[in-house]
DNA sequence: CTCCATTCGGCAAACGTTTGCAACAGATTA
DNA sequence: TAATCTGTTGCAAACGTTTGCCGAATGGAG
């Protein structure tokens, strides 16, 4: 019948003057079946090392590339992830994206970027957009609701990184643990009286280093004063100062770097000494953190840990049980934002400060 | 046959407990044909209203989501398009890769992000990598070869942007322009004595920039000192900063704003006053350069523009013929980082500076 | 009443893979 | 010598769409 004739003459220019080489093709070239150039690639023991070899150079000199869609299409499995955050401009994420997709595209995957502006509508949006195109997403901080993102695991596999839901695989950085190191550091240094200020409304992180913070001064016997809830950005920071200033604490711990630096610099505008007469920490440890002045002592997060981390939780999804929930360890990173306060121990001073303390 | 029996109780289930519904499952329950479904939504006005409304509702219902897989098979569009940046965490990018990926979603576009560590061979296997699985790909300040980038051009529909390649379209912001601006509103404070702190070697925008400046201080009768290569990070700025003062100049434009910080900041920590003994000028605008102290005077660099301008050149070329090659503005940003030189005209500077004028 | 044009929807091939099944050869065992 | 096993390959169906082609139905013109 002539419909076989039509083998190699009708084929698809996908780009004007490149035509798209095709298993058929490497078959036809070595002589064996489409099925065994297939299983060259996706299940190499079960082809005869020689014939195997003979495939594999035929293809490279064709220049084949697989067609992942028809892998895809048959396979139900895209190699491609999804990877979701709030704002990839916030300096918090960058390093994060940048660890994913490079320890994806190790495993043979590709990752999808996209950015929710930091709204929860979006973020479902996206997620259900991309949910059958990808075998899994990675939701970073997510500001959906816990039911929201419950419905839509069931949709596609699901690691959350810095947030906690009970059954749902997730990576976490303990800021808590970061929130009272940089706690206990400010009251170890004299102060008493500490204001939080605080992140966006829905942020697990923010409740989290919320909590750590008030429990800590509480069991010292000191205050907190908490100041929000707050966009993360700096202007708030810098809108903060005034209201810092007016709660009398001598020390601040905020949500995160960009909020800090705001304040850092509104505070020395105003010819506030930092940290003279206030102590400033962030958290995040952002690139910026190193480069202000007064460099800014703040709480490191593992974010390219996290990255890599939850890659490896979504791929190995599925193979096992329930994957559960990895924590990392955050740290506290004393530079120059933070000093004595008014009730420092006279042993850790020096002589000039050391003569201000009150008893 | 009992083969067709199979239509319906075979089916995948992709997702433990989900299992995906297709254009077949809509066909059925609204009783059409499967092709009437397909154009439903790849061809509306070939199907009549009333039955096309029929489909929409029963599909809403079941929820169907058209596989990209299946369609990109047959199509040869994937409606995916890559981004291939130097290195994410480079802050100069994720208001680029942002503004991309959110105009390319409206489009129905999604974005792979890539990271290449600046480096010209991970460059080169990326977009090879990505070349079949994308409709085309964002090259950004590439640091590849013309050559290598003409050959990959020849695989996969290209934009470049931030370099400029006879044939190819592109993207570029006009980097000289803000350079030249910077020179001059160096040259107006009374500097004679500039130094320009160059960025990377096979850099486009490094070439330009220095060009341009060259040709500027040479016109003014200035002198122009070249420092560099250096790799595009605070560190060399910082490390810059005691070759800079050897040079004896009074003012320095850094190849970007990361390198400026840098050096600013180990300019104060020498002791050295900015703006009073050294002006600094950084290109890029980062978020960052507003936050430092002094201020950063830069030039800014629409980087948004750029990521949306380059997606629509890449969605609508082979639409017309060959899309040309777009310039972008760029503009000087007079901040706190830049104050009078040594030749200062008199009239310029209040009364203290003024003193100090030698004429 | 016939003819033609137009609109709509069905049919089936095709996209490039993967994979269960079967065929076959040669080696091993009984 | 026959039976069984193992390793390698071919065959063909299937994945979920899109799309060229054809036929049916409808309506208006002559």
């Amino acid at each position: 019948m002539a419909l076989t004739e039509r083998s190699g003459s009708h084929r698809i220019a996908i780009k004007e003057g490149t035509v798209a080489v095709t298993i058929r093709d490497v078959a036809r070239a070595s002589g064996v079946h489409i099925s065994t150039v297939s299983r060259t690639f996706s299940a190499p023991h079960l082809v005869n090392p020689e014939t195997r070899s003979r495939v594999l150079a035929t293809a490279e000199q064709l220049g084949y590339r697989p067609n992942r869609a028809a892998r895809a299409l048959i396979t139900g499995r895209t190699h491609n992830i999804g990877l979701i955050v709030a704002d990839i401009a916030n300096p918090f994420f960058p390093p994060l994206i940048k660890a994913a997709e490079t320890h994806a595209r190790r495993r043979d995957y590709h990752v999808f970027v996209a950015d929710t502006d930091e709204d929860p509508i979006v973020e479902l949006d996206l997620v259900q957009a991309l949910a059958k195109q990808v075998d899994g997403i990675l939701l970073c901080s997510p500001r959906m609701s816990d039911d929201q993102i419950e419905q839509v695991r069931r949709e596609v596999p699901l690691v959350v990184i810095n947030r906690m839901i009970t059954g749902l695989p997730a990576v976490v950085m303990d800021v808590g643990h970061g929130a009272r190191e940089a706690v206990r550091h400010l009251l170890d240094l004299g102060h008493r009286h500490l204001v939080y200020l605080a992140g966006p409304r829905g942020s697990w992180t923010n409740r989290e280093i919320r909590r750590a913070a008030g429990a800590t001064t509480r069991a010292a016997g000191a205050e907190l004063t908490v100041l929000g809830p707050n966009q993360p950005v700096e202007e708030t920071g810098a809108a903060a100062a005034e209201a810092v200033l007016r709660t009398g604490a001598t020390a601040v711990l905020a949500y995160n770097d960009l909020m800090a630096i705001g304040l850092l610099q509104a505070l020395q505008d105003r010819g506030v000494d930092v940290p003279g007469q206030v102590s400033v920490v962030g958290i995040d440890d952002i690139a910026y953190s190193g480069l202000v002045r007064p460099r800014l002592t703040t709480v490191a997060n593992p974010t390219a840990t996290a990255g890599r981390t939850a890659v490896d939780m979504l791929l190995q999804q599925g193979d096992d049980g329930p994957a559960g929930q990895v924590t990392l360890r955050t740290d506290l990173i004393i530079r120059n934002s933070t000093g004595p306060g008014p009730y420092a121990p006279a042993v850790a001073l020096n002589a000039e400060v050391a003569a201000t303390v009150k008893e």
